[in-house]
DNA sequence: AGTGACGGCGAACATGCGTTCGGAGGGGCC
DNA sequence: GGCCCCTCCGAACGCATGTTCGCCGTCACT
């Protein structure tokens, strides 16, 4: 079978992206016929059908609309909305993400292709203020995606309370014997000690982002 | 008007979410009805109205499925596929980037939203090897993104060829009377000194992107 | 009680839309 | 020519689907 499409079908798979991504939804069989100026209904369909045989859409027969691209160009990656909770590292503290998602459609997000919170489902993002983590290539104003966490192990980056100043701070957590260090990543910092009851590990560093200004 | 929607609304807006999520495209009435179990289609078509009033949907009239989610929740940022061309910073050569995109499809690409790469339109990426621009924030294993360019002014990152040496590196771009100056961002690295006739700015650094692993 | 807005019901209607079918050119092959 | 395979046509069929319409219960207000 020819595996490369061409002509027709080609165009029909172009029309297809075009389509949604203006529409948001799929083209009928009559919105194919009609945008790639083909004369029947059924020769849409024959194409599709061959389009389907090599595997570049799918359909969900007698569904209306009922088609989807697939392949690299076709598969939109997964988009999620992760909420945007506050800023980090400079005093202010950050509410504690709640479980309870409802009612938070007025809050600030972020989107992201999903690749950048893998896995993870309770992502939550901050937003970074000075230079703390700055040897581990974490800049003022990157935006940093943390996974809720109670506890961390040596060297994690973590996103800590510390009940006694009353803030929150990005820094490398270190537990060592009686105290915890918090080791920010920039030479001219010095680490903060104290004790482990002072401090409550808010969530796990996952992945930072630089957003083009 | 009651803006906040609740009930019944609110059910079907999160059906709706959930169905194009999960199948690419919309639900028909019969779909919603089935879905959060309403007793009739005329429940349905009623909410939906009153869901467009409120500006949280949009209906194509007369169009199966022509149902579109709209506000922060539902529009989705744009995905661009950007085209990745290689690997830079170690020696090997990158072909230049053909206008010419057709054909590109086997191609990798990269699916970033579009802020990454905002207002540009030929943007290309490159994977980053070696730690030259460290001190730049971008590390070995990052993904820089690049609109192609002929020119750059003092202090630009950009892409260059080395005729001479036949690869391509990236680093930051300063032009001194007679010669040019590569000077990486990174202190127990050299600059490149060379004349102008042998570099070609083969693009111009736009933002970098750390894949999570 | 009367009234009117609101949300819901169920059935019928009119179209949208995927599918099917007989048929017709146009190669490639014997 | 005769025979297959691919592609395309046009029309009809029939289920899918959006829309309309009359009617009902509830609630607030008068």
């Amino acid at each position: 079978m020819n595996k490369d499409v061409s002509g027709k079908q080609a165009q029909i798979l172009e029309f297809l992206r075009e389509f949604i991504e203006e529409k948001d939804y799929p083209p009928s069989i009559r919105d194919i016929q009609e945008g790639c100026a083909i004369s029947s209904t059924s020769v849409v369909d024959y194409n599709l059908r061959k389009l389907e045989d090599k595997g570049l859409i799918r359909r969900d027969r007698e569904v209306s609309r009922g088609i989807e691209i697939l392949g690299a160009h076709g598969r939109r990656p997964r988009i999620v909305e992760v909420p945007m909770l506050g800023t980090i590292a400079a005093g202010q503290p950050i509410p504690v993400p709640t479980s309870d998602r409802f009612g938070n459609d007025s809050d600030e997000t972020v989107a992201v292709t999903e690749d950048m919170v893998r896995g993870k489902s309770n992502v939550f993002a901050l937003r970074v203020k000075g230079t703390s983590m700055i040897e581990d290539l974490i800049d003022d104003g990157d935006i940093v995606f943390l996974e809720p966490a109670a506890s961390a192990t040596n060297g994690d980056r973590v996103a800590v309370w510390l009940k006694d100043r009353g803030e929150v701070t990005l820094k490398r957590y270190y537990h060592e014997g009686t105290r915890v260090r918090l080791q920010p990543a920039n030479s001219t910092m010095e680490p903060i000690y104290t004790a482990p009851e002072n401090v409550e590990i808010q969530g796990k560093f996952i992945s930072s982002l630089r957003p083009s200004e």
